[in-house]
RNA sequence: GGCGCGGUAGCCAAGUGGUAAGGCAGAGGUCUGCAAAACCUUUAUUCGCCGGUUCGAUCCCGGCCCGCGCCUCCA
């Protein structure tokens, strides 16, 4: 089977391969960062991972742009308020951005642009566009006029070439031609931070950036762009219209985009005020590897409901394949190679990546290991899991976790050390021995208490870190 | 109104023209000093509603109802 994408601009599912050989280049709609982004920014950070990782997987060699937007309204805003630089302000959000990604275990792309470092490339950019007449200066500001653009509404399928649409909003537009052109250049206002270009004093609209930042680093042509749906009108509408008047190329060969993250069947948002951030989660006690299995877990393409009970539901199913894992590692196992299993988790492994290959269906790919995982489980509690089964077992799960990366606990600071839990392990098999329940019972109490967990197997104990 | 995503067991969620994956939760059992883990059994005669096509539809066609998103900044 091959991989397969739904593509946004087509509204079919595409078989996928790269412009040029084996590169995959892929531009990512990053954060503006005015704030902490909430974990419902973080579902399509998380999409955008998993299918990285997919692509990975396929043996394809990723070139991923991701932009931080750190110019714009509420940023310009709310940096004056604190009496900060743009740059004192939005450094802070880039760095928590960063840092709760790395948290969710998402893979740095290969390039992080900053809207800021690339001003004279867009000011290039639009000074280009205004000489081919795809523009006009409105009160010192450039406006893209989507009337050059004939095909300006593929994207999201809207058809804009009546003049219905136009007339609706036209009052309070009224430094616009046209109520759909968009402004690629802001004249700078009175205490506004702004640059001098040739355009004049101001600062580029936010759509200049993607289209600018996309093209230097990944070419005129690229392989996948992705971000949330909520993106596909206006920002990438204008995006393509921007980009495909500048070179006549088509700008994008994949558009993927995903479905909102709601809560309580509710799109989240701050007016609402169920909006929740990872550091949120993580003060009321899950891991961040919880909400990236859940994020993860469901297909890109249809909207989450994000609930408390689905967090909870997601860490007892990553328990159930540590466990597993575990039992790989530490079951004393006889000799030998029992054919069944191996036919099994060969078959495990094909049903994972045909799930993926299906426009990322992980909930699909994620069934294939957990019935591979309940099959192995019965063979190991009967004896019938042999020694010879293990490489393939691990490799199933390698493969599951170079994908979703959920195994690996997130270490917690000031526990014990290794050496610390085998003595006390040990001091409690002696008063097992000798009948000392009580104290065996205390014990795994306080290493319980300590995030440790203690497990009486027929092959020994098995402890595991919370 | 336009465009899009959905409506499958208590919750989450796959899926196929031939009789419903997987996870979580619940109940009973096996194992165990206890616990945990694991396993077994059990939980949808039914897939929003109504028609149609078909030997047969949850899956195809038509109509309808409902939820959500976008259409203004937004992942």
């Amino acid at each position: 089977m091959s991989l397969r994408f739904y593509n946004t601009l087509t509204q079919e599912l595409e078989e996928f391969s790269p412009a040029e050989g084996k590169t995959v280049r892929m531009y990512t709609c990053g954060p503006t960062v005015y704030h902490y982004v909430h974990i419902g920014n973080f579902r399509t950070f998380t999409f955008q991972d998993i299918l990285r990782r997919t692509l990975i997987a396929r043996g394809y060699v990723m070139d991923h742009v991701m932009n931080i937007t750190d110019v714009e309204d509420k940023i310009i805003r709310n940096a004056m308020a604190a009496g900060q630089t743009l740059k004192e302000y939005t450094s802070q959000y880039t760095q928590a951005f960063l840092d709760d990604s790395a948290l969710l275990r998402l893979q740095r792309p290969e390039r992080l642009v900053f809207a800021t470092e690339h001003i004279d490339d867009m000011a290039a950019a639009i000074g280009k566009l205004a000489a081919s007449s795809h523009t006009y200066v409105s009160e010192g500001s450039t406006y893209f006029r989507i009337g050059s653009f004939p095909e300006y509404g593929k994207l999201s399928h809207t058809n804009f070439s009546g003049n219905i649409a136009g007339a609706r909003v036209q009052v309070d537009e009224y430094d616009k031609d046209d109520a759909r052109d968009f402004v690629l250049w802001k004249a700078q206002k009175p205490g506004e931070p702004g640059w001098e270009t040739p355009l004049g004093p101001g600062r580029p609209g936010w759509h200049i950036e993607c289209s600018v930042m996309a093209m230097k680093y990944l070419g005129e042509t690229i392989d996948i762009h992705t971000g949330g749906v909520d993106l596909i009108f206006p920002h990438h509408e204008n995006e393509i219209a921007q980009s495909e008047a500048l070179t006549g190329k088509r700008f994008v060969r994949y558009w993927m985009h995903a479905q909102h993250l709601m809560v309580e069947g509710q799109k989240m948002s701050k007016s609402l005020g169920n909006f929740y951030t990872l550091r949120d989660i993580v003060e009321r006690g899950y891991q961040p590897e919880s909400i990236r299995y859940l994020l993860a877990s469901s297909q890109y393409n249809k909207q989450l409901n994000f609930t408390f009970d689905g967090l909870k539901a997601a860490a007892t199913s990553i328990e159930r394949l540590r466990n597993f894992d575990l039992r790989l590692k530490n079951d004393r196992l006889a000799a030998g190679l029992n054919a069944e299993m191996e036919e099994r988790s060969a078959r495990a492994l094909a049903d994972f990546h045909a799930g993926l290959d299906d426009d990322l269906n992980t909930a699909d790919a994620l069934a294939a290991i957990f019935e591979y995982v309940r099959e192995a489980n019965t063979a190991l509690d009967a004896g019938q899991f042999l020694a010879g089964n293990v490489a393939s077992a691990g490799r199933l799960l390698a493969e599951f976790d170079a994908i979703f990366e959920v195994l690996k606990p997130t270490g917690t600071a000031g526990s014990l050390s290794d050496a610390e839990i085998a003595g006390l392990v040990e001091e409690r098999a002696k008063a097992k021995k000798s009948k000392n329940f009580a104290r065996a019972d205390g014990i795994r109490n306080e290493l319980l208490e300590k995030g440790v967990v203690l497990e009486d197997t027929k092959d020994g104990v098995r402890w595991k870190r919370k």
